[in-house]
RNA sequence: CGGGCAGGCCGAGACGAUCGCGGGCGCCACAGUACGAAAGUACGGCGCAUGAGGAAAGUCCGGGCUCCACAGGACAGGGUGCCGGGCAGUUCCCGGUGAAGGCAACUUUAAGGAAAGUGCAACAGAAAAGAAAACCGCCCGAAAGGGUAAGGAUGAAAAGGCGAGGUAAGAGCUCACCGGCGGUGUGGAGACAUACCGGCCUUGUAAACCCCAUCCGGAGCAACGUCGUGGAAAGGCAUAUCGUGGUCCGCGAGCCUUAGGAGACGGCUUGAACGUAUUAGAAAUAUUACGUCUAGAUAGAUGAUCGUCACAUACAGAACCCGGCUUACCGGUCUGCACGGAAA
RNA sequence: ACCCUUGUCAUUCAAAGGUAGGAUAGCUGACUGUUAAUCAGAUAAUACAGGUUCAACUCCUGUCGAGGGUG
């Protein structure tokens, strides 16, 4: 288990405060490298281990078309998932307008986003 | 054949391969981490079957379930409103009656009471509600004035309609028919239908107040129940122990209880369930028999790639659970019915 | 997920069954050497769709949108 899911408002906002961010042409992309000693429910998170979460507008998306950009995101992050390094937590957001992209247009946009934050090598995606 | 009407069914397009996710069951402890001497356990590994809808939506009704409140009655407030049946129950469903629309199939219908009472009916118009009223008209009259509701004019609506008699001119003033009201008879379970008789009968609005009949306690799974570490809260115990201190009080640590914020677990899926047949019924629906188990997540599980077929793929994602209603929607398909045309 | 409130000119408030009205902003004209202020004028709205009524912003029903609350 490489992976756990960030859950609750406090965690997002200070991912978005403190950390940095990348935009690309169908998401934008924020990380923060987790401080020594961060808890989550009273319990010592994992030094080893990489937290995401992913998020679409309610606005702009039903509840189909926000499982359905969660899915497509989840799937991008998994195949960039043993390149990325660990301790970190990892926002990614939707930009819907015009539509919801093909994976694959997705996919290298991610990998684009994460090489310009130096998290990864830019050349393998 | 054409354009219609009504109803039913299906609907993440189907199949295969590789990787991946959720809970469930079985096996493993071989690999990694933790506790262990070990066995084993937790996170795990492997395998198996399984995994969103007809509306899951809106939250408009009705329930189940949970907590709170509760002697009994009345008022207030709110819902419903033709009749009969169905249902756990309903503002739902089925069948019927009346009314409105359509050539028809058929559709729509909050459809009790206006003679219990109150209110309102702008503008226009003589008059908008006590059988009241006279602007034009008609008649009588020299005039003043009177008679008159047929006709005109106003209006959404003008005091039953229409024809004949009658008259100075007219008028239910009289009569036939029609409409309405009341009574009686007949048919029907009833709403009502229909026949006869009667007197001559004052508009609309109750989705205005109201009257009558009938129903209704409140909140909602973020309900509620159990546990609750570190740190923080309240009360008590004991100073027997430790720290501070020469000693006591005190303070801190300690022990117990309460409460319970974060958080965890339960609630959480077998139910007025579904399928097939049978019997009763005009139908909704109900009975009986057999069979099936069919998501339970907790930041929220169905995705990606490739191949073949089809190529148009809509609306759209369970969150405590059911029964309805309403709304959104690419299409496919089946059944029945009426109208028009053609042919026989 | 559940519960509640609300929708009228570009903005902000009225009208509560009978001609949708102000104020501010914008437009046109007048006044002025010019601008402001002032005066006059025109434009502009009942979220949408049905129903009740002679007549609906108002009453009823259903959609759509906006806002808020509950861990």
């Amino acid at each position: 288990m490489k992976s756990v899911a960030l859950r609750f408002n406090f965690e997002f906002n200070r991912v978005y405060r403190y950390g940095k961010f990348a935009t690309g042409r169908y998401l934008s992309v924020h990380v923060l490298k987790r401080r020594e000693g961060t808890t989550q429910s009273g319990y010592k998170v994992d030094p080893e281990l990489r937290r995401t979460g992913f998020c679409a507008n309610k606005k702009e998306l039903g509840a189909v078309g926000r499982n359905r950009a969660r899915r497509l995101m989840r799937e991008s992050y998994r195949q960039l998932e043993d390149k990325l390094p660990t301790g970190y937590d990892y926002v990614f957001t939707l930009k819907a307008k015009g539509g919801i992209p093909d994976f694959h247009e997705l996919s290298t946009d991610m990998g684009k986003c994460l090489s310009r934050l130096d998290l990864i090598d830019g050349v393998s995606v």
